[in-house]
DNA sequence: TGCAATTAATTAATCGAATGATTAATTTGT
DNA sequence: ACAAATTAATCATTCGATTAATTAATTGCA
């Protein structure tokens, strides 16, 4: 938890050392077949590094675990903060009618069924997912960080689309909903392609999906569109 | 696949053997902890019979969890076929007018939201989730018997709500953002509770997600209330 | 019915392989 | 030269599976 560390021989940010190497290979294996079912050597061998590594700068599997679920909660709110601090500054100037809510809804949807069916980020999604079922202590980790970040904004969104000032139980519930039809394409993956007939979820298949999850939005929030 | 195992001495089905025993185990401990977080010994421990009993009726642990898979899926039919064949008579009688398909795709959504939330049968709830998420051979078993059947009849549901009297592929599209706020309760279980500030899921939560749900369904059907 | 013979069910002991972790030695960069 | 980075070798454990031995139930036959 406190481990600070060897220091860093290079400190050079942008070099590719094997301590990214190893939290890049972790994310993709532990992704691909979960924790428990990767070895630290399947780990080290995709990372082109020896395996004892991982005890040298991590303490262990636990510790490289937890350094790539923090790797993944910077990454997300790399991508996530600015929308979020870009809406908040929007409802901070007063433009909080209805349909600029909703839009803003609709916005951070997308960016978030964007990230759990790219095939780029699709390691991070299965992580976050198993994590959102079966949790270990690196759950606040991503819920404390971005994640509960952007969930508090939408079911903000939510009570202005509602003309409410404060959120109330519903406005979570009606959030709780929503996100539920972007996170079913990652989480019933298996269920969501044999039920459509599809093969995969590519950017066609995403723009379909996204328009449906649109007019559901507006029809469940009783936006007219 | 097409191993008999060993002839049972006592053909008792209400006996509770070994082999039953050892499959209620793996179905706990598999759905808590995951498949390769399991080992077959911490199995025949919760099961309270030797390890080796497990090669011994089921050829390993894989074969283990095959049945396990068998299991669940005979259990799920047992419960959703009786409701399923009682809507599909009710099509066959006429009685398809748009209030009816729409109560029975409630009722149908109402029972995967109870097995999906009460404790008896979370474990089995994880692991279908979890081969919905990753895939094994053993997916076919569930999507291909119970769930499969369920996920037809709720598209033709779906598809007559609409007036039209074959599915199309937005009938497919509507099922699964129906189905997506039922699955959501499980399969993002650790966020749903922080995001309604619940301890877990009982009775009376999951009456309030019923009700949300089926205000949800009746906009996004267009279904007047 | 009695009672060995036979088969099924169950167990303890053990196997080789793989696991995560550690150690000591070696390479690399300053 | 020194310290950080990296490696090969090895550690004790645990894994799934197998074996041989033991117990329990069933059958065949008198």
């Amino acid at each position: 938890m406190n481990d600070p560390g060897p220091q860093k021989r290079n400190s050079n940010a942008a070099d590719s050392g094997a301590r990214e190497a190893l939290i890049h290979a972790a994310i993709e294996r532990i992704g691909h077949d979960g924790f428990d079912a990767v070895s630290i050597r399947a780990i080290a061998d995709r990372a082109g590094v020896n395996a004892a590594l991982i005890s040298y700068y991590f303490g262990g599997k636990e510790g490289l675990y937890g350094a790539a679920v923090q790797h993944i909660a910077d990454q997300i709110a790399a991508r996530q903060v600015p929308v979020v601090e870009a809406i908040e500054q929007q409802l901070a100037a007063g433009n909080d009618s209805r349909e600029a809510c909703f839009e803003a809804l609709c916005r951070v949807a997308d960016g978030f069924l964007t990230m759990l069916t790219s095939p780029e980020s699709a390691p991070w999604a299965r992580i976050i997912l198993r994590e959102q079922q079966d949790p270990t202590p690196h759950f606040e980790t991503l819920y404390e960080g971005p994640m509960g970040r952007v969930m508090r904004l939408c079911v903000l969104l939510h009570a202005r689309i509602q003309g409410r000032e404060e959120p109330t139980i519903d406005d979570r519930l009606g959030t709780a909903t929503i996100m539920a039809q972007v996170a079913f394409w990652r989480s019933n993956h298996a269920a969501a392609l044999r039920l459509l007939g599809w093969e995969s979820v590519g950017p066609d298949e995403r723009e379909i999906i996204r328009d449906r999850l649109h007019d559901n939005f507006a029809r469940i929030l009783g936006v007219p569109r």
